[in-house]
DNA sequence: CCAAAAAGTGACCTCTCGTTCACTATTATA
DNA sequence: TATAATAGTGAACGAGAGGTCACTTTTTGG
């Protein structure tokens, strides 16, 4: 039962600091839960400060392949009704896939004690969103999809209140088909206020 | 030194479950800051565990008097310059008040564990001030000072970036002003988006 | 002003925490 | 296959956690 303890460890780490935090949580029930007995973890990590340092370093490695890399930019729409399509599409992504549900959670809840988390909890939550979008927009209010404008005062506009509903579905999971019917209708809504030429 | 003393263990321990959670907080350092000695505690609350909770009694109470009563809403602007003021009133009560940066600082961290601090959460974070908004947007939609369209609708298009900046000064304070300005920005790019008849 | 209630103290209890260590079992390698 | 490194075990440790209790000090009220 050598291989991949440590990475098991990682994982089981980010579920339990999610629920509990990181003081909530001890190594007893992190190993027992990996049928592992709590010194095992000794191997692998100096101390339970290093498991989270090391998945600190984990979810901003992680960060910065899938949503920091200038080539994971989302294509500008060829419609307002392809936005919203993708819009969907990267919000049913992000609330469904576990790992980056639980990143989040961690980041909520150690954001105001650790420098690092402090700082990916705003990408996460406030400018990685918009910077996404802020390309998107543009092109398509050079396309006449949307009304000239700021675009990255547009893509706040529109990504903000979404993130907020991501949240709501971390927070309140039962909630989450009326948190998506919420961000597709704000979705309509809010090209019908920026929209530009309709007809093209 | 007795009196009052009950007040001030609520209200350290509000500081420090915003600095370190629930669980990484210990009741001798909370007592210890106060002057007292550890067991002194046990006069007033029966458990760790009842402090939090009359904290959650007094937070959801707050909360009810200060922003969930009839009579608090605020009044219809006039003219849409005097929502940015509104606006900035607001936000810069909000995100000085200490004692209100505090919940939300516990709240984030408490709301996975905790099904009272769940609720309130998505009221601060969510729902609070889009209630409050939505009779406000109603009102300048009828003056003519917004287009008219759903009011609950663009109370949330309004409030939700706004929120997710007030969340931004109580991870970052330092970037407080530049929120603040981002705030007045958006309220003003908002108007302007939304805005009806301008002439009035 | 004095008795009773409330508030505060300090020693102590038990439990659990993170961590260490000598030891065993497993795996990899030459 | 022998050997050395790696992974896992279980007992033990010291520190610190939350909580109790007998006792003293302070406050309150008739």
């Amino acid at each position: 039962m050598a291989k991949g303890t440590k990475e098991r460890i990682l994982t089981k780490a980010l579920e339990l600091f999610a629920e509990n935090g990181y003081a909530g949580t001890n190594v007893r029930e992190l190993t027992a839960s990996l049928g592992l007995v709590k010194s095992a973890v000794y191997k692998h990590f100096q101390s339970k400060e290093e498991i989270w340092n090391a998945l600190l370093d984990e979810m901003i490695a992680y960060y910065a392949v899938r949503f920091g890399s200038a080539e994971n930019l989302p294509p500008v729409p060829e419609t307002a009704e392809e936005l919203v399509r993708m819009t969907m599409r990267m919000v049913g992504f992000t609330v469904r896939d576990e790992r980056i549900v639980l990143t989040r959670k961690v980041l909520s809840i150690e954001q105001f004690r650790d420098e690092r988390a402090r700082a990916l909890a705003t990408k996460h939550f406030l400018t990685g969103l918009t910077e996404m979008f802020t390309p998107v927009f543009a092109g398509m209010m050079e396309k006449g999809l949307l009304r000239p404008d700021d675009p990255a005062m547009a893509a706040f506009s529109y990504t903000a209140p979404i993130s907020a509903l991501i949240r709501l579905c971390d927070r309140e999971p039962d909630r989450t088909e009326e948190a998506l019917a919420q961000i597709e209708a704000f979705s309509r809504h809010f090209i019908r206020i920026y929209g530009g030429k309709t007809d093209e």
